[in-house]
DNA sequence: ATTGTATACGAAATCGATTTAGTTAGGTGT
DNA sequence: ACACCTAACTAAATCGATTTCGTATACAAT
């Protein structure tokens, strides 16, 4: 065996390796493998059959040069350390490989500035597509433009923004918090604790919206009193903020909180102190974790659907990358998402 | 502007239009950009000068060509959807991130096959290195072969295998349920129940190694019905268990279970069956969740100080990389993160 | 016989970098 | 004046695909 033969079973196999062997030009396998038109049936069958045969594989760095697509995608998360964006994220990588894209996976935690950092990693890496949810602190559309003059196309999720024209896939906040909170006003409670994520997000602003609408529409005045920001969204917080409203004697019949950690941290104090939940305080959580079905009483929560979200987004990707081949120009898009209420012993 | 002006403007910046506007050569210009020694200090000063002033970014597709280097690095978890590994990905997403390189990240949602076609879709993308945690049922070490005679550096961490050679950062598992273990037998409780993962992960053997150390060593005797294998790992998995136990007759007085959701859901079936915790039996749990410390008793559990994991297997990467350059063959790392216990309530 | 028209294929240019193998100009030593 | 370095630079090949522009063959239509 020579030194040629030698390095043959360390080099990867190339579109010449199978040029040579079926005794046709490069050009012809390319155009095989690639399904194109004017090559005959025989030949892109040999081609593919023998292509498979010794594991040839395109590279898709080789590639990119002339078709300026690299099959990665970009996600972008506030904060990957939740059960709400780690299952989200899981759900989109599943979608994302099974359509033979690669996820480049990215976290903000919960930092404009990190955000800012890997929007322009994306970009730099040339990814074919962005799936970005804004953290919750997010202002600043500077990046965002950025991105839709580049050639990568942009989705937003979850929490995205009101001042940009984009793509966007998001959840019913405004109408899903206005149904929750008059399903409490109906059951005679109107004086409603409403624990939000931040003043500025979209998705919070949407959420506080239904939660003001639902008042305006049964006439009942909100006490800012009880409007809580709260950022670290955990049990122990969620406790802290149920003790100083009762400490500063703010008076309250129900709580709506953007995470479960915060209703069940609150119920805990709330039953400590003997209240009787949910005769005296009704409680309604979000994101329908685990946690939430366990204690008693089980928490109402308002559940997500995160695969339906994971498959719209991609699939609004999937269409955009078509009519781009197509050089159609689209115009953006909007779906909302469902979500619905599951109630449990705590709001019953 | 004419036509081809115009067109300058959306097409990225290349080495060539710095090399036409400094009179200069492509070869030059690149070899400025890296460093080369035989390129004069003032010609790099000036070339890198405009290369900033003009925001010029090298392509790392085309360089991937002739470097076979594409700064990508593939991060394999079998659950993203747990506390544990999420904070683990996000914390290494940053020391990727940090050190120039991009994040592909897959989940094998603890499935061999998935596992196995991650693996090949890592190697198709032609990453510089792999990072993966095995899943809980992976017997098979076929893919993890085919990886390390690949281009792609591996390191296995957390969940590795026994039987394969290379390079691996895991925690102390043994060692340290060996330690818990004989705390809990030192306070004169020996009928401990183990709640572990697998049979087969060598993670979950480790930690009953220790666990069998322990009792070997103070010539105590394990009562296999103590013994208990858990796929879900979750409060109510814990719950059940802790009932079979009951209603089995199995009496215990120490509980050791891979997670915190486990030990605290058992934690919950015995304090409405009447138990006195810590005094009729001991918990511990693991990872350490804020789960752990809310509830009451506060939960003692063993913490996994992931940040340091994740900051040992990027430096394992990054020398295994300098040696590479160098073309020194290097021998595989081993490297032993020590976990700690945090002792709470649950078993003081 | 000539023109036209699919059909099936290939040579060469190209994408944007790196790398090899020179080349040129200037300095050194004898 | 000669061979001999050295420093600084470059033309051209190369990586592995895609794409443009042709060409050859066969067959039908005029």
């Amino acid at each position: 065996m020579n030194q040629i033969d030698e390095n043959k079973i360390i080099m990867k196999i190339t579109i010449k390796d199978i040029a040579k062997a079926l005794e046709i030009s490069t050009t012809t396998v390319s155009k095989a493998m690639n399904d194109y038109s004017d090559i005959g049936s025989e030949t892109k069958k040999k081609v593919k059959d023998y292509a498979e045969k010794i594991g040839y594989e395109p590279n898709i760095h080789a590639s990119f040069l002339r078709t300026k697509k690299t099959k990665l995608i970009g996600i972008v998360v506030p904060n990957l350390n939740t059960n709400f964006y780690s299952e989200l994220v899981a759900s989109l990588i599943v979608r994302i490989t099974k359509n033979g894209y690669l996820p480049i996976v990215l976290n903000s935690a919960e930092s404009e500035q990190v955000e800012g950092e890997n929007l322009e990693r994306l970009m730099r890496q040339k990814v074919d597509g962005i799936f970005i949810s804004l953290t919750k602190n997010t202002t600043s559309t500077d990046y965002l433009t950025k991105v839709m003059s580049s050639s990568s196309s942009l989705i937003t999720f979850s929490n995205t923004s009101k001042v940009i024209s984009c793509n966007k896939v998001v959840f019913n906040d405004r109408a899903i918090i206005k149904l929750v909170t008059e399903y409490l006003i109906n059951k005679g409670n109107s004086k409603i604790a409403f624990i939000r994520k931040s003043l500025i997000s979209q998705n919070s602003i949407n959420q506080f919206i239904g939660f003001r609408e639902a008042h305006e529409v049964n006439k009942i005045s909100i006490d800012n009193q009880r409007i809580v920001v709260s950022k670290q969204g955990t049990l122990s917080e969620g406790y802290r903020i149920a003790k100083e409203l009762f400490n500063s004697g703010i008076q309250i019949d129900g709580f709506i909180s953007y995470n479960d950690p915060l209703a069940h941290g609150a119920m805990m104090f709330y039953k400590e102190n003997g209240s009787n939940i949910p005769n005296d305080i009704c409680f309604i959580g979000q994101e329908n974790s685990e946690i939430g079905t366990f204690f008693s009483p089980e928490l109402s929560s308002i559940k997500q659907n995160l695969s339906l979200m994971a498959e719209k987004i991609m699939r609004l990707f999937l269409e955009e990358q078509a009519e781009l081949k197509q050089k159609k120009i689209s115009s953006f898009k909007r779906e909302e998402i469902e979500a619905e209420l599951i109630e449990r012993a705590s709001s019953i």
